[in-house]
DNA sequence: CCCGGCTTCCCCATTCCTTGGTATGGTGCG
DNA sequence: CGCACCATACCAAGGAATGGGGAAGCCGGG
């Protein structure tokens, strides 16, 4: 029976042609469910003002504008936790997934107060392409309906991509192409290596260096090094497995 | 049933103690639901050689090989599509999601000789951390089990979270904490700030974000900003979601 | 109550990065 | 052969980051 209801559920969300028609399936689905309340949001790693991704939500208005403050600062404990978990995960399990802040205890506990008191919530993440999570919430503290977490998985990851294919479109192209020196010269500064010793490890001068990483910024119409490297990481110019097995490797120590 | 199908199938996978043992689980999932052949693999962003991640399969011997050769050479194409897709998508839809190039035909077409017809692949990624793939494979040519694609979704995801579990271990814990404001004053140098300009959207002096971003710094050992917003990217103490959204809401472009 | 940690602010010298140029030789393509 | 692109190298000025100091107030734990 609760395959078939996936199956029902997510008939509506995969046909969804644009975002209230999402808005509806998901509430639907959200209370064929058990839950009270759903949040969606999708984030797009690139794309200007057009489209800037989706955030769709009954949550109650009290907490709108508490969670865009916490959220504007970076600061959504739930956000981070997708980034640590492959499946989804219930909001009472945050402290085993993420190290929890002071700050993001009074999130939580400000949530708990406007009638958000538990919840489930699946993480999706495209490197270099976007980023999403589908929450399913509880009004009371409670059990969660253990029974359908595994349904609320599949319609969560469903609704993600219905989300995605109404955002994105078709395909995403890399936005910019680096040559191989300018790739190997951010690879180094990623390494946290200046100018002139990447000079040396080259082999090339300085100047030629700082020339690579110049054109490399043009490109990418980045103005610092700092973006220049997060901008390469993201979209996999270089890798976090470039970076650290010989970080690791070369005796270097963070702690 | 397919539901209970799950739960009984995810025990096993869930409760893997070791690669043998959920390669077992794995094997026999895949055959309960239909298929003939399984494989894993899970790759981390980091940490050096004794634990580079998990590779787990039952194909023929002879695509063995061939895979490797492929796979180290970047070559995949349903590794390319994996990050492509939110969702798990089937082989003979490889071109709906990636641009396939002559080589990537001719490594499906050697698949097929071998005994890979079609099948199902699930695909996961943490940003920063690690990425995954489990893919559900037919001998024949025909239909994949349209019933059980659901259920193979689940697990997948429950597979690779386990493989994760056992690579990564229950928790790995930052090296290092940062307090609240430096962790605040990176996450503005990761998107690209000044001190400068951090102090004025922060509304304290830029002296006092240097000290912070000095502090910082100094907690990692590290001595450029670039490692430094790299090594909080890494830890989690900032999100490429923090980062990017962000970034292109505010009027910048890049391609 | 004192100590430690966090946050805030300030100074200075040095090094590094950014941005604007110019210029050579090589390579691949039509 | 032009032409575009890449890799290489150099110059100069101004801005930003780094690494050393010091110091104040606040708050919570022992």
């Amino acid at each position: 029976m609760p395959l078939h209801l996936t199956e029902e559920l997510s008939h509506d969300i995969s046909h969804a042609i644009d975002q209230s028609n999402l808005y509806g399936a998901l509430q639907r689905a959200s209370r064929r469910m058990g839950f009270d309340h759903f949040a969606l949001n999708f984030d797009l790693h690139h794309h200007g003002a057009s489209s800037d991704g989706v955030l769709l939500h009954d949550y109650p208005d009290a907490w709108a504008k508490v969670y865009v403050a916490f959220d504007l600062a970076g600061r959504d404990p739930i956000r981070r936790a997708c980034g640590k978990s492959l499946t989804g995960f219930a909001w009472r399990d945050l402290p085993h997934l993420i190290p929890m802040t002071k700050g993001d205890r009074h999130m939580l506990a400000i949530g708990r107060e406007v009638g958000l008191a538990d919840g489930y919530t699946i993480g999706r993440h495209l490197p270099g392409e976007s980023s999403g999570s589908c929450s399913f919430v509880m009004r009371a503290e409670g059990s969660l309906p253990q029974g359908m977490l595994m349904v609320a998985e599949l319609i969560g990851a469903f609704a993600l991509a219905a989300a995605r294919r109404l955002t994105v479109g078709p395909a995403t192209p890399p936005p910019v192409q680096f040559t191989d020196r300018q790739r190997e010269c951010v690879l180094w500064a990623a390494r946290g290596k200046t100018a002139y010793e990447t000079s040396i490890i080259l082999g090339i001068s300085e100047d030629t260096v700082i020339q690579h990483l110049k054109m490399a910024r043009e490109r990418s119409a980045l103005h610092s090094r700092h973006e220049l490297t997060t901008f390469a990481l993201l979209w996999g110019f270089v890798g976090f497995q470039d970076i650290f097995p010989w970080w690791w490797r070369t005796g270097r120590r963070s702690g």
